[in-house]
RNA sequence: GCGCUUGUAGCUCAGCUGGAUAGAGCAACGGACUUCUAAUCCGUAGGCCGCAGGUUCGAGUCCUGCCAAGCGCACCA
């Protein structure tokens, strides 16, 4: 909670001396117009509870609360007390903490000792990174860090897809077809993914291809030595392939722990299970309520299937970092699958599956198709993200030829105008793969927000940052929203976590960029009245810190010139 | 057929968990660079919030029923 939101929840709790201060919190809101003040306070739900009118209650309510610093006006209008601070001694009190904090502010200590564990990015490995996979990456590596700052242990998992019956097929693939001639290098990933096709298109011609890959599949789980070794060099090819793209993005893992990771806790899950296990169909499953399909345990031939091994995974994950959060940043289209896995969990008698949570997301589609490895329908991520680099460079050409690390630049704001990109909208929404809209830099983008980052820091950089000024000084509307804005970023962060949402911390960034932008076009800064420059320029830095900030929890990169 | 998700400006989307006059960006049109980075800013235009009921002081938001789209519904992940 921001420190202005604490003392109006504090005045109202002292006045009311009715409702505890967390319902008082969740009660204010943010008006929809500057001019009905920064916060206010509805007393509809309590016009019940006193036997009063809203409007009589919100008077009494404002002549009970003293006279403070930080709201220099309290107003009653339609039964809402609507509370105007002071921005210029808010300012006083704010600028310097949020210098003081720097990246630490808006911190939480709500996961003090408490680990939050997240799965997420968990490509199938033997395909290639996709647009699609993009999605859980980004989405999943903003909410670690916003995790973290809410004060959290966060354990990154990538829940590499190593394991399964597509592995089957490509090792069925590449022993009939990988001599033949291609395009690609044997057996890196491009020539992977081809066989991979390949596979489904003669598969559909002759369905006892996929006999063929089961039966590798099965081979693999049953320690064959040709399988594995196969198996062993197509996981590394992608493995390393997949990390340079991480490494452009920035970002890392604490544990690639694949579901081959969890072969040999599979038969003590399985043993966990056995008590509720039946066996239908050859196959062996766990019954759960009517309004879901049963939980397949093995196959009729025996092998495990990925809930299996979804399950062996949440159990270690609990054993090792005793979660009070578990997190799956997975598509939309799994949501099934979860509610089975946390069903059996429950079944279990683990108390610890309520803590575990689908984080789901919508689906990228291009045109009109949903993006299909099998079919060969993919956008490689590093192609996009090349491209994305690759016009950067050329606008950093066009608008900047003298910057000193264009390269580097580039890099950070190409790569920031895709992650954004995924990052901009509430989750849930699926994404339209438009060209056009990636790289576009204006308007509500990443580059946009970088920009306006590069332009306070070059406005610091030429005024210099000051120690201390009077910040009282601050009095010009542009100014007022802007320390308004800032104070309510605890807030934002604080939301964001609890909808396992970034787009919160997104849309917050596009208004303070927006907000700041309209003020450096309104007001002279580094050259105001020394006195006004020096206030200005504080504000210009608490601007800058806070951009800085959302941007890092975004996981985007903040140039300090572009 | 059943379940889940989504329907808000031409397009892409916000809308603080039921509050005040529904807001941004893109695209279109018109303006602003001898001045701190124009990847910017200002202005104009654009709306039966899918449709119909209901709940109450009050509904884009909650409930019910339709309509449309997407995703699922045991041996893929």
């Amino acid at each position: 909670m921001g420190i202005a939101k604490e003392s109006v929840v504090e005045a109202i709790e002292n006045a009311l001396a009715l409702l505890p201060a967390k319902e008082i919190e969740n009660l204010l809101e943010v008006p929809p117009s500057a001019d009905l003040g920064d916060y206010s306070f509805p007393c509809f739900t309590l016009a019940k509870k006193m036997r009063k009118a809203p409007a009589i209650i919100a008077k009494e309510l404002a002549e009970k609360i003293p006279q403070d610093d930080l709201f220099n006006r309290i107003e009653v209008v339609n039964g809402y007390v609507n509370f105007y601070l002071d921005k210029g001694h808010l300012a006083n009190k704010l600028l310097p903490k949020i210098k003081k904090e720097a990246m630490k502010y808006g911190q939480s200590d709500e996961g003090k000792s408490k680990s939050v564990v997240i799965d997420f990015s968990s490509p199938n490995i033997a395909k290639p990174f996709s647009v699609a996979h993009l999605r859980s990456t980004v989405i999943g590596h903003s909410l670690s860090r916003i995790w973290e700052h809410m004060g959290y242990k966060v354990e990154r998992i990538n829940h590499l897809g190593d394991w399964g019956t597509q592995f089957g097929k490509v090792i069925y693939a590449y022993k009939n077809w990988g001599d033949e001639p291609s395009s690609y290098s044997k057996g890196s990933i491009r020539h992977l993914l081809e066989l991979y096709v390949r596979f489904h298109k003669e598969a559909d011609q002759n369905p006892s291809l996929d006999d063929e890959a089961r039966l590798w599949f099965k081979r693999l789980e049953d320690g064959d030595k040709e399988a594995y070794v196969l198996w062993e060099q197509f996981r590394k090819t992608s493995l390393d392939s997949l990390v340079e793209v991480y490494e452009l993005m920035g970002i890392t893992f604490d544990h690639y722990t694949g579901e081959s990771f969890y072969n040999d806790k599979i038969p003590g899950a399985i043993e966990k299970l056995q008590p509720f296990m039946k066996e239908s169909e050859g196959a062996e499953i766990v019954e759960l309520s009517d309004d879901m399909p049963p939980f397949l345990v093995r196959k009729s031939d025996g092998a495990t299937l990925y809930g299996t091994r979804d399950l062996a995974a949440a159990i270690y994950r609990q054993e090792t970092y005793k979660f009070a959060k578990a997190l799956y940043v997975v598509g939309g289209e799994q949501a099934l699958h979860f509610k089975q896995v946390f069903a059996v969990l429950k079944k279990l008698g683990y108390d610890w599956a309520d803590n575990c949570e689908h984080v789901p997301f919508g689906l990228m589609r291009f045109g009109d198709m949903k993006l299909s490895t099998r079919q060969g329908n993919v956008i490689f991520l590093e192609d996009v993200l090349a491209k994305a680099i690759e016009l950067t460079k050329s606008i950093i050409e066009e608008k900047n030829p003298n910057l000193d690390n264009k390269e580097e630049v580039a890099r950070a704001v190409g790569v920031g105008a895709v992650m954004f990109n995924d990052l901009r909208n509430n989750r849930i929404k699926d994404i339209n793969f438009e060209w056009d809209e990636l790289l576009n830099f204006q308007g509500d983008t990443g580059p946009y927000v970088q920009y306006t980052h590069a332009r306070a820091c070059s406005l610091l950089q030429k005024g210099g940052v000051p120690e201390a000024a009077n910040l009282s000084l601050l009095q010009e509307e542009e100014e007022k929203v802007l320390v308004a804005s800032l104070e309510r970023f605890p807030e934002v962060v604080a939301q964001a976590a609890k909808g396992n949402e970034p787009s919160t911390v997104a849309r917050y960034s596009l208004g303070l960029a927006r907000d700041f932008n309209k003020f450096y076009q309104a007001h002279r800064i580094a050259d105001a009245e020394e006195e006004v420059a020096k206030a200005r320029l504080m504000l210009v830095d608490g601007v800058r810190q806070v951009i800085a900030l959302s941007l890092y929890l975004l996981g985007i990169e903040a140039p300090e010139k572009m």
